[in-house]
DNA sequence: GCCAACGTTGGC
DNA sequence: GCCAACGTTGGC
């Protein structure tokens, strides 16, 4: 299993909104690198959900439900989305300032790439931002 | 194919 | 609101 990370301006699409929906189709990516990295999800995969702008804090998580598929809304077809569902929000919201602060935390893609709306974490990075976040895997 | 101009994203 | 990073466009 993969771990990602993905942002969403919460003024456009927000953590409360993906929880309503439980569902939700991850669509709009127009960057080939973020473009690759929805590819390479599988189903099962699991992702940090992601405010950028207003709030800059990982607030909760998701997991792939439905691998890549041309995306709706881009009208060539050229562009790919996934579908995610709602796992759980992080019992304490990680801070952007809080991952910067961390040391081995800086080869983060979403440090290194500030505007790369879909990023790889590494399994150990992962980790380590549940730890920070109060994550406690269930089940 | 190079590069300047411009637009967008996102942190501060 | 400003600016840095980076992607895209278009002239040459």
């Amino acid at each position: 299993m993969a771990f990602w990370l993905i942002k969403s301006e919460p003024d456009a699409f927000s953590w409360d909104e993906q929880v309503a929906n439980d569902v939700e189709p991850w669509t709009g990516v127009r960057n080939h690198q973020a473009k690759k990295n929805l590819a390479a999800m599988a189903v099962g995969d699991r992702a940090f959900f992601y405010h950028s702008n207003v709030q800059r804090a990982i607030v909760g998580v998701v997991e792939v439900v439905r691998a890549a598929y041309p995306d709706p809304t881009a009208e060539t077809g050229a562009w790919v989305c996934v579908d995610v569902k709602a796992v759980g929000p992080m019992p304490t919201p990680v801070t952007l300032a809080q991952i910067k602060a961390e040391p081995g935390l800086e080869e983060l893609a979403l440090v290194r790439q500030s505007r790369l709306s879909v990023c790889p974490v590494s399994a150990e990075h992962w980790q380590e931002l549940c730890q920070m976040g109060g994550w406690v895997e269930q089940g």
